[in-house]
DNA sequence: CGCTCGGTTGACTCGGGTCAAGGCCGGTGG
DNA sequence: CCACCGGCCTTGACCCGAGTCAACCGAGCG
């Protein structure tokens, strides 16, 4: 019983990380999310959390662990086109009435919180604030997403690795998971990583090692340390105006 | 006045078919979005449509012309991340309350149509089908982002050009812009199109060449003709289905 | 104990970038 | 009216970043 609160709350916490870090919630928030939203599930590694071109009328959430959306490629290549941090929702889809546009999947052992979407809905509607703050995470998810674009387009691999793991950085500081002295955890193999950026695993391997000689980031057993980000930023113009919503 | 008057209206209705090519809309919709919008505005090829940035509540739509939002990429590389068709929203940043995250610009002279951003509230206040269309618009725009990147990510640079052209010719057919023929016009430059598919203009130069040579795109003088759309899509494999929400 | 998976390394290839030059307009100014 | 100029398209020669193939290593695991 007490672990069940215990890990339920843990997820209200993570959402309400995420979402004010993109608009202010008024007080009442956190009680009503945590009536909205059921017990978080754990997901094992590699199992699905949305499937490409469901109508489940659900909202996840990611509690903690790693995941991604992604799309294949007839080729069979899997482009993986968003990264999932905790307190993330997984997929954008409810908004627009609409089947999900693609797959999630756990790339680490995850917690996934569901709210129905229609006491998803109740909760928007006696909390305003809480539906800005999902349409700014949409928002930045899209422009996410053309950053992405415009990395596949115009950086070359060692600009798209290090932009990637300063994005990274980024975001899970904005959630409190970067230690001390800039490391956080990434549960990604160097193939997913590829997945991400167009690039093979083998060049993503070379790359990962020319930023260590290059001492701007080191990878080694899921752990990542930037030594010096703004160094790592600079080189590979990462600016964060991108993630984050201009105070008013 | 006459003038005014049509010329407002075509704008009206290439919206009314970009809208109801996504979902169904009330009888009373035409009529509403009338008032809530001004005349369009002509815009020469070039001209800033939206300034990144801004904050202008506004909400616009592309009349007639051609048109696309970009990003810049520090080294001075611009990568289009999305064209704009008539009938099409230029931003969707109003919808998260924020800045728009992108410029827009006219790559064509054209037209544009204005609506202040609390005569659309009201309008989709009146006629919430509008809501739902245009968040369904966000969705598809997200979606064809998204498979622009898995096309930068993992196809070839004659996949790429293919794909965009089936692209292309589903969007402009879908509010009625191909003629006869599978012809229709493209008012871009081969730069500009390797700017939204991350490919040198020689590349894509020599792309379009092979298209042509293969008899499965024939582009000249702003005109593209397909003359065989299945063949093309298959070779690219190109399938709608992300431009498209499924009927209920 | 052998198998699979992820990381690492080397050798080779090739798609696409870059540079450079020439041709074809359409616009502009003398 | 013509000369000039700047976009845009086109072509050729050359080069390099990244893909591919193949092999090996170490760790976890049935």
């Amino acid at each position: 019983m007490t672990v069940r609160q215990s890990s339920s709350q843990a997820g209200i916490d993570m959402l309400l990380r995420r979402l004010s870090a993109v608009s202010a919630l008024s007080a009442g928030v956190p009680e009503c999310a945590a009536r909205a939203f059921q017990m978080g599930r754990a997901v094992p590694a590699r199992d699905l959390i949305v499937r490409d071109g469901n109508r489940e009328n659900l909202v996840k959430v990611l509690v903690s662990g790693f995941a991604c959306r992604y799309i294949y490629l007839p080729a069979g290549r899997r482009q993986i086109t968003a990264f999932i941090l905790p307190g993330d929702l997984c997929d954008f889809g409810f908004l627009a009435a609409s089947p999900a546009s693609q797959g999630a999947v756990a790339l680490a052992p995850s917690v996934v919180m569901v709210a129905e979407l229609d006491r998803f809905a109740s909760l928007v509607e006696q909390q305003p604030d809480v539906m800005t703050a999902v349409l700014r995470c949409a928002a930045i998810d899209q422009r996410a997403t053309q950053e992405r674009l415009a990395s596949l387009g115009g950086r070359n691999a060692l600009h798209r690795v290090g932009h990637l793991l300063c994005e990274l950085h980024f975001r899970l500081d904005q959630v409190g998971l970067v230690r001390e002295g800039n490391v956080f955890e990434l549960p990604l193999t160097q193939s997913e990583l590829g997945e991400a950026l167009g690039l093979s695993t083998v060049h993503v391997n070379r790359t990962i090692q020319t930023l260590r000689k290059l001492g701007l980031a080191i990878w080694r057993e899921r752990l990542v340390t930037l030594p010096h980000p703004e160094a790592l930023a600079s080189l590979c113009s990462f600016d964060p105006g991108y993630l984050e919503m201009p105070r008013d």
